[in-house]
DNA sequence: AATGAATGAGCGTTCATTCAT
DNA sequence: CATGAATGAACGCTCATTCAT
């Protein structure tokens, strides 16, 4: 199960992959404004600058767009990250770095990620695997990183806490955009991100513990 | 601003108040299957057990009955957190303990909380305002008693940890629904509420820190 | 498999009888200049002087228009057919009668009898049979009048003869509206009657059986 | 009145003839399982090995081809009938050999036979005629042998029972193809042919007549 | 002569809402 | 207070046809 094809009537793919691509930006935006249902598909071929019969040469449906707004919306994410995290032996400095580094993506790509966990829970049975699969692979990314850290000795978590910390991790950046209309009023990017990699790796000061 | 108002044609509150209750139980359940887009005031009627006439003699559109089940279902959690956590001096434990009675309460109410953290976004600009007060009410009751905690010297957070704190928790709860799909095939409740409060309050044990 | 039930939104029975009876009549004339698939149903509901939303109050499809189209014609030939036919013990003269009788009620009924022959197979997979049932019924009731005229010993034909000259007899009486840009240019009904019902009965003044 | 002429961006006359071969023949199947309004002109595209812009180089509108393909069943019955009867002296023989070629033919072609019948409607009123006149032809084509079965003293009847006879026989060909759902289920077409002829030629045998 | 991307009028259908009873 | 028939704007989608290449 890698991507999910799309069907389209057009067969030259670099059109198709051409039109698709402004198809989806004039989507995110009416998505971000008024969420899926609320938005039309003429609205969607008029903001593309297509008519709603080349709309429908590019796609099946309206939920084709939708599947096409959350793949392209996780490739944006996954490809920021991977540019700027890279593949390093793991270290808490490194895990640090990628909290920041995925925070800051997800700042940057605040709509869209806001777009997508909204409304992905509208696609079909059928296409909602995919894009589950695709929050797997991006939660895996930190959990490879955390694994490597624990291998290296730096940090002290079992397999299930890995799995949760990478989890949180992913939650907290997401909750950067779900919650900003709470979170933004009180804390900078970067205090949320100090703050919070703060909480995630050492937790509370704990008086209690002494 | 306390809670909105909600006109209705009929006089009687008390019939108001009963009406109101059979269309909002009824409409939660369609909400949780088919969401509230894809859910007619008529399938709401028809649960409900009433014509669509007398519907629309107690809303006075289908949003009215979206802000009510939202307002409902916060009033829910409310209740249940506020029966079994009670006021009392802050303390490591009560805070522990009253994570464990929230993520509980947000297991056993699982449809409703994700209902109303995917639907709340299609209300409208005026009364949005109003559910997000009420999640911000629910976030001052841990605010409350970790604030307590700090006081009594059991923990040590500065004024902003400690509504950081406060809203992690409410997420993590939340995220309990949101991401179950994922969370529900590796951890059981308990798990999850254990490993969580441990990575709230003591975060990772950690050998850099050394 | 007695007839289909169409559903309705509406409760009220005796309404929705004669809204659809309005509706059908409002079709037939429609289908009859343009054909089914050249009809719109916008063009029905305002023929029938209703919106379009009160159409589809009555049916729940397009076709369903059709169905009850047909249904509506078939009851109304065979109404008129039962009314004047009336049952006796068979008899060539009856017999003659019946013909003469049916002809005039296609005659009558031409322009709903072609729209139904010509439109019937528009019809879904799951409607035609129920269609196809009351042409059965239609061509059983001249089998049983020609059987019980065999059996007075008037006509002498084996019970396969019985059953196509049944057939034959409803056959010519759908010519006479089929072929009618033909016939019509030739003959009166009266002559296309009596012209047939000789052929039907006694065949060719033929020669060759001397 | 002969055929009507089809224009064509196309010079080349043999070549408009073999694409046009081509296109009917894909359209006649795809008329065949799904009537012609069903049909959509890049399906016939499609199935005739040509693009859209291809096909509409070779036909104005997609009626031309409901028109080509009503033409070309036409001449394909007629050409049948014409290899197979030949022109003889009439002998009641001889009209009985050529209802048994012309049923047969009709049963060899009965989904074309189909397809004409039903889909001729949807022709303009332009187009209708040169359609009607075939049909005329064919009819013309029995009445001939009739009307020389008569001459030759083998048959007695008035050029207007000619002419009707003549009727009969295409209508219980083409009542083969369209009532096959009843009349395949009774009998195989040798039976049907037999019957028929005699009940067409010899009538009922009738003890009233004694 | 051949292609196929582009068009947009028009289709069948839905559903929140109203209002006469 | 309760009913439910009536409304029509608006939706997602189709497809015959055109025309630049």
């Amino acid at each position: 199960m890698a991507r999910k094809e799309v069907p389209s009537l057009v067969k030259d793919e670099k059109l198709i992959e051409k039109r698709r691509g402004e198809m989806v930006k004039a989507a995110v935006n009416l998505f971000k404004e008024n969420g899926f249902h609320r938005t039309t598909t003429r609205e969607i071929a008029k903001a593309s600058g297509f008519s709603i019969g080349t709309l429908y040469e590019y796609i099946r449906s309206k939920e084709d767009i939708l599947y096409l707004v959350c793949d392209s919306i996780y490739e944006g994410v996954r490809e920021k990250l991977n540019e700027q995290i890279g593949t390093t032996e793991g270290s808490v400095d490194h895990v640090k770095k990628a909290i920041a580094v995925y925070f800051n993506v997800v700042d940057e790509m605040q709509d869209e990620v806001l777009v997508m966990y909204q409304e992905a829970k509208s696609l079909s049975r059928e296409a909602l695997p995919y894009v589950l699969k695709r929050e797997l692979e991006m939660t895996a990314i930190f959990e490879e990183l955390i694994r490597q850290t624990v291998e290296q000795g730096e940090l002290d978590l079992n397999e299930e806490e890995v799995r949760l910390l990478a989890h949180n991790i992913l939650v907290h950046g997401q909750m950067w955009t779900f919650r900003r209309w709470s979170l933004r009023k009180e804390y900078s990017l970067e205090e949320y991100t100090n703050m919070q990699t703060q909480l995630l790796l050492y937790g509370v000061k704990n008086k209690s513990l002494i």
